[in-house]
DNA sequence: ATGCAGTCCTGTAAGC
DNA sequence: TGCTTACAGGACTGCA
């Protein structure tokens, strides 16, 4: 569910509560999530020093002073916070640490458990794991790499935005809202479209993201950041669940298509399918 | 190699 | 009211 902007916001919450303090103790309910906590993995934990916290794509990466690494996704519904020890436990909660000296928790709730929390002994194997999985941050993008990128594949624009690979941290709701703004049709083919365009979309992913980020992301349902707090984008979504409602440029029906699997928001008259 | 469909899981809302 | 179905911010696997 969160896409970069909520892990962002879940991070920069973070950060001030976690870097500085130890954990000292850890525990897990119901270890289900995407892959199992291993227990080696607590024992490699305790005692060590949260050193910094940041983010790579939609995944959140927590170096501890020992070299260790910890990594989590929150997947659709997962939720990372830090809360007074005293705060009365939730359900779905499958990690906590509690924290050294502070009285205080860091607890991962996931209710859906697509997430997942695993533990890295070096940041070149972390390294090695994202590698694999991730492409470019959204705001390091290379105009002619993006360009080939686009040209060299069949696939549908939409299907694309969502790749991680191509780009790191885009979903569901910012790859609409993007496409939205520059009037491209989500089952457009990445190599129809315009030239003049495909500089228009590399800028505009970053754009879109830096908005949300600046809104603390979207609460469509389960996402709070690190401190509770809910996102406010989802105030300024100008196609994402809108489909029923006018176009705010021309008033036509909003309109669903599933695209690479998932529903995609378009306006129909704003948003025509480029056809090569 | 590439791209799609299906799968993991629970909660919620809509439909009958 | 109650049961059933569809769908939800994501990533991964297997198959064509």
């Amino acid at each position: 569910m969160p896409e970069l902007p909520e892990v962002e916001t879940v991070v920069r919450d973070l950060r001030p509560r976690l870097v500085g303090a130890a954990i000292a103790r850890v525990t897990t309910s119901r270890e289900k999530l995407r892959r199992p906590w291993k227990k080696i993995w607590t024992s490699r934990v305790i005692g060590a020093k949260f050193e910094a916290i940041h983010r790579r794509g939609k995944w959140i990466i927590i170096d501890l002073d020992n070299d260790g690494r910890l990594l989590l996704h929150l997947g659709m519904t997962g939720q990372l916070t830090v809360v007074d020890a005293a705060t009365p436990l939730t359900d779905h909660l499958h990690l906590r640490f509690d924290l050294n000296p502070k009285n205080r928790q860091l607890r991962f709730r996931d209710p859906r458990r697509f997430g997942s929390a695993d533990w890295f002994a070096s940041e070149s194997e972390l390294n090695a794991f994202l590698d694999d999985r991730l492409g470019p941050e959204p705001f390091d993008l290379n105009p002619a790499a993006f360009r080939t990128e686009l040209t060299r594949t069949n696939r549908s624009l939409k299907a694309l935005l969502l790749d991680q690979k191509v780009i790191a941290g885009v979903g569901n709701i910012y790859a609409d809202e993007t496409l939205y703004r520059l009037g491209l049709h989500p089952e457009t083919r990445a190599s129809d479209v315009p030239r003049n365009l495909v500089e228009k979309l590399r800028a505009m992913i970053p754009t879109v993201l830096r908005e949300a980020i600046e809104k603390r992301g979207s609460t469509i349902r389960d996402y709070i950041g690190g401190s509770g707090l809910e996102g406010g984008f989802q105030n300024e979504f100008r196609v994402y669940g809108r489909d029923g409602e006018p176009c705010l440029k021309c008033k036509t029906a909003i309109e669903t298509v599933r695209v690479a699997g998932r529903t995609s928001h378009f306006c129909p008259s704003c948003q025509k399918r480029v056809v090569k």
